[in-house]
Formats: structure tokens, C-alpha cells, sequence
DNA sequence: ACCTGAACACCGTTCAAGT
DNA sequence: ACCTGAACACCGTTCAAGT
């Protein structure tokens, strides 16, 4: 609030007349943007459909830092976002599932997306602070004996954190909820 | 750091003498806490064995809130941890991956936990909070011209999150990441 | 070697006062 | 109606000084 002030070259107390609490502005400009997530070209098959719109998502979540705090701090939702809320639980539906079914999968690719934005920052974070890439380190250094597999995957890991890993997580994701929907 | 002076009946200073920064203090915490989670019995079945040994993982992380904080910062891991991670890898690579798949596989149910993790965390925050169910509102009185999926879905919510969500989440990544693993 | 207190550079927010 | 400044109650951390 403090450093929105200074840019506005005004007090910090100015914002309070405005919006109740930092919260409520966080959430105002979350609104904002998701207004502003470009609307993808979807194919028409469901289950392509489907991935092609929680990419939109998760790309457009990713454009600035910030907006997953602001989501993890709880029960947050960006009614201009709704429409590809739509097209995820209608791909869910086309693909055969139930509408409760539609519900959890949702839950779950939404969790997934979460997960892989704040875990990503993290990384990203760590590179811009220089500090050296610690998880690797001890990934590389383990024990052959007590934990062998671990040790055989040690040159695997540079290459996993380096690809884009939101498409291989989902798209696994995706095709296990439609697989193990009960009506298959 | 001034609380925790405050507790140990010393200057917020003291501590400086013993940790680098309050980085360090929570990393060396989380270490200490790794080292404490039980061992659970992991079933035979290579599929049952790694679904459980991601469950202890999550319950593991859901015994203190804080900690998905300092996992999410970035670049951590608990040494104590890695029986765990071991046995996830092995499950994978049991159930037909390759090395480099088991990699991946392992980033996606980490993201998964994660993500789940944090919104748990946040609906529990905000129900603490006393805060109204915001999302709850906005999916219930959702346009059935427009997004008629979603309206067709507002019975479901309440339902699936009162749910534990992450056996679901996590049983399809995992039959899904076995399931398009190419050996197959 | 270990600890202290004052100080610095930050936060979000309240409250009384100004135009 | 809108804005200001002082103040409150916090942070993590530095630095010089104490035992």
C-alpha cells in the first residue's frame, strides 16, 4: 500500500477511501486481469479441448507473479474467468463424465495448476537470487545403497526442472480422470 | 524471530547467533520435522505402494500449515524426506516408466501436493476467517444461458469440497502418467 | 563465545484532522 | 467527498557495545 502510494504520488491512507483493505484491492485487480486472458481458439475434440483450456489458464495465471498469492490465500474466484471454468467442466462432460465427476476434476487439474505456478516461482526465485540449485545438489549426492533408484534417476533431474512440466502432469492428470470415471 | 525471542525469554539478536537468517531457522525446523514422520506400512503392489507413499507424503506436509510456505519459497528439500522419495520412484519405475519418466512423474504428484496442500490451507483460512464461501457464492447463482455446464454443476461444489480431494487427484495422475508412459 | 539494545528500513492499518 | 500526517503495532536484520 505504502509503495502503491508513493506511485501515485499520493498518502498510503488515499487507497482506504477506495477499497476496504489490501485484500479487496488485490482481488479487484485479479478481476481486471482475468478480464483481460486472451479467449484460445479450442479444438473441437473434448479431451484436446479440455488440456488446450487449462494451458489458457495456467498461462494466463502465470503472467504475473503475484496472482498466485493472492489465490492461495483461499476462497478467491475471478467471475471473468468463468467462461473457461465452462469449457473445462464442459470438456470434462463431453468426455464422459458425471457432472459430480466434472465437479472433481476440476478440483484436481485447478490443485495441479496451483501447485505447478508456486512451485515454479519458487524455482525462479531461487535462480534470481543466486543461490545455487540446492535440490539438485542433494539429488546428485545420494546414496547408491540406501536409495538406489534415487540414485539412478540423479541425471534425469536437471533435464525434468528444465522442461516445461505443466503438459506432461496434466495431460496425465486429464487422462486418468476420464479413465477412471466409473462409466467406462 | 521478535515472537519467537519473545518465547525463548531473549533479544530477537540471540538467535542470529545460531542461524544465518530466519530462512535458515525454517529449513533446519523442516528438516527436524521430516525426520519425524512415520514410516507407514507401503503395500506390495507397486500401484497401491506408490499411491500410499504419496499419501504419507501430503499427510507428512498437512501436520503444520506453515510448512507448504517454506517448500513453496523454493529450492527445499528435507534430506530426512528421501526414504519417501525413494519409494515414489521405485513405484514408478515398478509400474513400467523409465528413469526419465519416474522423474517426471515425480514432479507432477509434487506439484499435485503441493497445489492441494495450499488450497486446503487457504479454505481453512478463510473459514477461520469467518469470510462467507465467496466461490461457493459465485458458482450457485452462475448464468445457465451462458455458461450452462457450470450451472448444471452448482449442486456439485459444496459436495466436492467437504470431500478429501487428493486421492482422487492423486489415484488419476498416477494412472494416468502409468497409463501414457510410452512402454505401453 | 554469546547476548543485548538501539537503530534502520520496512509493513498494513486506525484515527483525528484538514480541504 | 476526498485526502493528509501522525501514530500504532508489527516485521527481519545490521551494527556497535557489552559480559
Amino acid at each position: 500500500m505504502r509503495r502503491l502510494a508513493v506511485e501515485l504520488d499520493s498518502s498510503a491512507m488515499a487507497i482506504y477511501r477506495h477499497v476496504r483493505d489490501k485484500d479487496q484491492l488485490l482481488v479487484l485487480l485479479l478481476d481486471r486481469l482475468a478480464a483481460v486472458v486472451p479467449r484460445p481458439r479450442l479444438p473441437r475434440e473434448p479431451r484436446r479441448r479440455l488440456i488446450t483450456a487449462c494451458r489458457a489458464m495456467r498461462d494466463g495465471l502465470a503472467e504475473y507473479p503475484w496472482v498466485v498469492d493472492v489465490l492461495a490465500q483461499g476462497d478467491l474466484i475471478a467471475p471473468s474467468i468463468l467462461w473457461l471454468m465452462e469449457e473445462i467442466v464442459a470438456g470434462f462432460v463431453a468426455c464422459g463424465l458425471s457432472h459430480a465427476e466434472a465437479a472433481d476434476g476440476y478440483r484436481a487439474v485447478w490443485q495441479f495448476t496451483v501447485g505447478e505456478l508456486i512451485i515454479k516461482r519458487g524455482l525462479e526465485r531461487m535462480a534470481n537470487l543466486g543461490r545455487p540449485p540446492y535440490v539438485l545438489e542433494v539429488l546428485t549426492t545420494v546414496d547408491p545403497e540406501r536409495l538406489p533408484t534415487l540414485a539412478a534417476l540423479a541425471p534425469h533431474w536437471a533435464g525434468a526442472r528444465a522442461r516445461d512440466s505443466y503438459d506432461i502432469g496434466l495431460t496425465a492428470l486429464i487422462d486418468g480422470l476420464i479413465a477412471d470415471a466409473p462409466g467406462r
